[in-house]
DNA sequence: AGCACGTTTCAGTAATTCTTGAAATACCTG
DNA sequence: CAGGTATTTCAAGAATTACTGAAACGTGCT
């Protein structure tokens, strides 16, 4: 890999990395950002970013789990080949929302625990609402902005 | 710290870690969003976690610094209280952007970086126009939560 | 100013998470 | 179906991160 597309690569791993996504996984996912349309062999992210092919294998799995990237194979052919594009990425966003409905059910839980207390009621109350409306916006946004940019590319 | 309030605390704050935030400091968030409204000391913090006085500070400082809580001193008060109450959550949810523009400048390199491969090139500018999008947009989104709870709830 | 109490810093330890080599498994080709 | 290659699993070691006790530092009261 060229020297401006390893740094890119760790830069934008760094990132994720900071923002909460395994580190190993973030290189992957970065590598693939950077990479010819067709994706990369499992062999070829790990020459890449000089890594294991079990790493490689781990961060793989976890990323197509979560809808970042796609394995594809090309039938006939004896390797997986993974790739990510702009659509996998926004889904996986869409995708989120689960993970704050989640919290809302905590947070639920956490209004019947306060129940003696008003001020904490109402502040739990509060971040429910502010969750639910997330839940709720969050798609109607990402939806907005495939409308948009599907309208400006004619795709 | 009752049972009920425990399992909200670590059921919550196991949440928030899975999200990326720092284990102690999601803990002594979630205890925070089921105290009184005058919020709680170090101290009493410390207490109900069973953990340290020094793990409490670390973590307090971080969730001070990053918006989530709010560290007030009343005159004539020897202690810090911190507490969080629903608007600086929302807040901190704004100062997110700051991530997603610093992305953005790290797909801008991406973009250098991969010239010489059209479709990187056409992958990463759709992910800049997505987080352009979001950095957009999110604010405008929570500015509008603010402004329907403040009709809903006349504050 | 001195005291008492609360908070922060720091360096060592503990715990967790990451990474890997090697073995096991799956899969395509001939 | 045998041979070869790619992928996954697993257990162990490495690296990172989290947590704490102790000491230093601040701050308000008397």
């Amino acid at each position: 890999m060229d020297p401006q597309r390893a740094a890119f690569v760790e830069g934008f791993a760094l990132q994720l990395a900071q923002a909460g996504m395994q580190r190993m996984a973030s290189r992957v996912f970065a590598a693939l950002l950077v990479a010819p349309s067709d994706g990369l062999t499992a062999r070829e992210i790990a020459d890449a970013l000089g890594v294991s092919a079990a790493s490689v294998s781990t961060a793989t799995t976890y990323l197509t789990r979560t809808g970042l990237i796609e394995r594809t194979r090309v039938p006939g052919e004896r390797v997986d080949r993974y790739a990510t594009d702009g659509t996998r990425w926004v889904e996986a966003t869409l995708v989120e929302t689960q993970n704050l409905a989640t919290m809302n059910e905590w947070l639920a839980r956490g209004v019947d625990a306060a129940a003696d207390d008003p001020g904490a009621v109402e502040r739990l109350r509060e971040t429910q609402d502010f969750f639910a409306y997330l839940i709720d916006e969050l798609p109607r946004l990402v939806e907005r902005w495939r409308h948009e940019r599907s309208a400006v590319s004619g795709r």
